[in-house]
Order: structure tokens, then sequence, then C-alpha cells
DNA sequence: CCGGATCGATACCCGAGAGGTATCGCTGCC
DNA sequence: GGCAGCGATACCTCTCGGGTATCGATCCGG
């Protein structure tokens, strides 16, 4: 299997048109029609059913559909890291670490700091990220190694090491009665009038979206806080960065957050060997 | 970069001889010296030293080198396991399960039967192979779930479940003074006079020649035991199969072996998800 | 119930590029 | 210095990927 084919597939399978994934591909409908035509028969698989109104996924077509992704980022992985292996050596980093935008900023620069004394250390480059785009850029080879915290980022198929866990802390706006408790349980902040949250934690650890006003920073979301328009439940490293108006009360019973560190198994680097002992070493 | 692209590359990085891997890949010599030109114009990255009398890898070679064979193993697994989807509707089996041949023999047939007693079950076929073998097969989508044995097999980039620990057993021929001891050291059978091992435990768990005998089965390495020309120290597991004339002493220091049940992340089929919880309940 | 719109498949053509053979240029060795 | 081994180059062929035009089926509005 070709990644050419691979990539028009997945373009195929995403949009479930062949007209727009042609589009998204740069090329004209027809040729992507046969390619798929030639896949389907080189695999000896039906992957789409076809109408002539409608394009579906088969089960198979589903699976590779999971497993085309993967392989292609696989690829690109490749090509990136042979690249940035070649740029190491004329000036460009040796090492990319990512993290979400807002979170870890202690524990990261200190990291930074410890590895940088040691002897041998490269040139890491730090990149922020959006939620759960930190898996993704490690798979594809745009960055070699992430702060990751458990259990809301999935570390399937990754290498980690902890490096520290905490509680969870509710955010209230100054002053909100609750704010006088030493501590609080999950139940006493869900759904309080007036102070809806933008987000839920869900049983399984991830986030999604609650009733409360869409955010796009954190200070964005401690200005809606402070407003007294949402509340909000997260780790304890955030006090550090709190504005006044917003109060940071301890919830006991909220799942406990772990800070990985983690890499893709098979990159095992020198370099990165390296930053990996840094940090367990914090 | 196309996956005809890697696998030329990897086949000359493998061989460092232009010839032999043209060979190998069943072409003639200068396209495949176009092809390695073009990926390296490509990327803009050398790839390769030649002198005309030897090849040898750059760095970032050697990057992609290890790169390439990830990838390349991800795309066959996205053809095998598509195919595997497709057939299982028409009786091929659901789920491929791999082991080292002869371990896990009891547990395994413990946990086959616990899964087909399932509501839900799915034909399971049962693959063994040799040592180290497992998460390739894993990786490249021949197998959907492996056995392994930490510390001996890496589960680096795979998802695992702990089933079972236990100690390790030094094996001796039957009537062999160290037979009369309860238990032994490492130090106890590691250099016997005339029993040499055929493989050492490494410090990581990982087994490296040794001095003894070659063999290539479980029943070889009994008879040679048996015989007066060799020992070895295995999971307590293999006492079960034992024949009368070898004897086996735990060794209290040998690091302790973990079975585990392990699957590659990122294919988290229904079918396999009941696998592993019937694994579990073990 | 019909005509147009939509969408995937087919027919046909063209050019890039993958692969083959012959040969060159360099290097180490007897 | 001649020869053998090896990778690179020159040049040819032909497959196949991609384009345009069009068909056939299906859905929908009037």
């Amino acid at each position: 299997m070709e990644t050419r084919e691979l990539r028009y597939f997945v373009a195929v399978a995403e949009e479930l048109h062949f007209g727009r994934a042609a589009q998204r591909l740069g090329i004209a409908q027809p040729p992507l029609s046969r390619a798929i035509q030639q896949l389907e028969r080189r695999l000896g698989v039906a992957l789409l059913e076809r109408t002539s109104r409608a394009v579906a996924l088969t089960d198979a077509g589903a699976v590779l559909l999971r497993e085309g992704r993967a392989a292609l980022d696989a690829v690109d992985a490749a090509g990136r890291r042979t690249r940035r292996a070649a740029h190491a050596a004329t000036g460009g980093p040796d090492l990319v670490l990512v993290t979400k935008a807002g979170t870890a900023g202690e524990l990261l620069s200190k990291l930074l700091d410890a590895y940088a004394a040691e002897a041998g250390a490269v040139t890491v480059d730090v990149l922020l990220c959006g939620p759960g785009e930190q898996e993704k850029l490690l798979r594809d080879g745009r960055a070699d190694v992430a702060l990751l915290h458990r259990p809301f980022d999935s570390t399937a198929g990754l290498d980690t090491e902890e490096l520290r866990t905490e509680g969870q802390v509710a955010l209230l706006p100054a002053g909100h009665p609750l704010t006088a408790r030493a501590h609080l349980r999950l139940a006493d902040v869900t759904a309080l009038p007036g102070l809806p949250m933008p987000y839920v934690l869900a049983p399984d650890g991830t986030y999604v979206d609650g009733s409360g006003p869409p955010f796009r920073s954190h200070e964005q979301l401690y200005q809606l806080i402070a407003l007294g328009r949402a509340s909000a439940v997260l780790p304890e490293e955030c006090r550090a960065h709190l504005p006044r108006d917003v109060a940071a009360v301890p919830v006991l019973d909220a799942p406990t957050v772990t800070t990985v560190i983690a890499w893709p198994p098979q990159s095992r680097s020198r370099a990165l060997a390296g930053l990996v002992r840094a940090a367990t070493r914090l």
C-alpha cells in the first residue's frame, strides 16, 4: 500500500464525499474514484458503500481509517524527525518539548534549567498547544517529548515517567460563600446556581463541554470567574497564576492529576534520555 | 514520502550495499540509486555517506532507518488489519493472539476458556513464535494481542494489563548436589563447573547468548540439562512440563517475571476489550 | 411525473516518472 | 598497472497517475 493511496482513502473516509475529498486533495474526482477502486481491489476488501447519493464506511473501511491515520502519522514522523536530525547539526533544535498552553509553568522551567545544567545538554524548543493536540504532535514527529496530565491526556502508546501528582481546586469568584470553606466536594461545585462550568469532568477523566460560557484561554476563564459568570475545577498548580479576584478551594474528591513526561517509544535518542533523566531527578 | 521510497531506503540502510539491496527488492541497481538520491533531495538531507567502496549511514539516516521501519510496520498493519476485519465476516479469525512458544500454557488455556464462555465472544487464533518476535507481530498487524513476560519482552508502545507474577527457578540435572537445597541464589548457579547456561540473564532483564550449547526448543534444553551439559534459569511456570530427570530449585534473587497481556494502543476493538476483560478477571 | 441537479463511474488522452540496459568513473587490490 | 567491484549517469520504454468530457443513477421541486 502506498501512502498516496492511504491519504486518498482517509480523505474520502473523512469527507464521505468524493468531490469534496478530491478538492481537499487538490486533484480531480475521477482519479480519486479510480484510486479508491484500485485500493479496494488490491486489498480484496470493500471499504466504502456507495449509492449514487451517499457514501458510507464499511466495517473494514472504519478499521483502515483508524489504522491508516496512525500509519500516515508514522510516515510523517519519520520524515520530520529525519529532517530535524539533520538540521540539529546546523543550529536547529535537537528536541522539541510540547505542553498544553498555561500548564506546568513552574515544573517546566525547573526541568529546562536542570537539564540545561547537565553535561551534554542540547537545544530544547518548547511548543505550546491546545488540549488534546500533544499526542498528535508526538505521533507525527513535530514534537519529541511532552508534559501530559493524567487522566485528562491519553498516554496510550507512549512511554512515560511520573513527575508529580496534585489535587484539584475549585475556582470561584472572591467573596463567594463557598470560599470560606477549607475544602469542598465535587457535589458542592457542580451546578452552582449562576456559576456554570464551561466544561465538566467526565467520569473517565476527560473534559467535555459544559453549560458555561466558552473561553479561549486561562485568562479569559479567570476573568469570567471573577465576574461571577462561571466556575471551574483545575489542578492545584494553577494557583500560582490566579488573579486576586479569583479564589481557589481544594476539592477533596476530584480525581488526582498526575503530570508525566511522555515520549514515543521508538525514538529513544541520547538527548531524550538525558531530558527524561533530568525530569525524574526533579 | 511514499512507502516505496521508505522500503528502498530501509533495504539499502540494512544492506549498506546498493547492489544487494536492489537484488533483495527485485529491481535493478540504477533505479535504486536514483530513488535514494531523490529521497535525499526531497528531504533536503544526506542519508548515506558513499565512497565508491563503502556505504555508511549518516546520523539522519540512522534516524530514518529507525522511524522508517516503524512507519512501514504501521502501513503493513493497516493493510493486514483491514483485510482481517473483512475476512472475519467470512469465517476468518477476529482476533489473533501471539505468545512465545512453550510459555504460559496453563494461563493461556484458562484465558481462552474464560473468554469463550463470555457472551459475544469471537474466534481467537493462537500464534506461537520465537522470543522477541511478538512485538514485531503486534506492530505490523499480524497479531492483535500478545502474552508477554516482563522484564524479558519489551512493552514499549503497547498498552498492557498485568496478569500474574512469578519467581524463577534454576533447572539442574536430577541428582545434582544443589538440588538438595530448598532455594538458591543467582551466584550459586552462574558459572557452575560443567553446566554452562546457553543464555544468561543480562542486568536489564533480557537474554543474551551465554557459553552453553545452543538449543532450538524447550525440549532440547531440558534434554541438555538432563544429560548434565547445561543449566538454565526459567520462570516457575515451566515446572509443569519438566521431564522427571530435570530438577527445579527456586532462585531467590532472580528478577520476578510478570506475565502481561499487551496490545497496540490504537486498535481498541470491542472484541479485544472483551478478551482483555476476561484476562484481568482470571 | 418529468426535468434538472447532484454525484460517482467510465472513456479517453497525455505526460511524468519508475524501471530496464549499457556504460562511465572511482577506488582498492593483486 | 590491470582488473574487479561498486555507485552514478545516460538513455530508452512503458506503465500509470492525473486531466477533461461524459454517462448513468438517484433525488427533488414543480
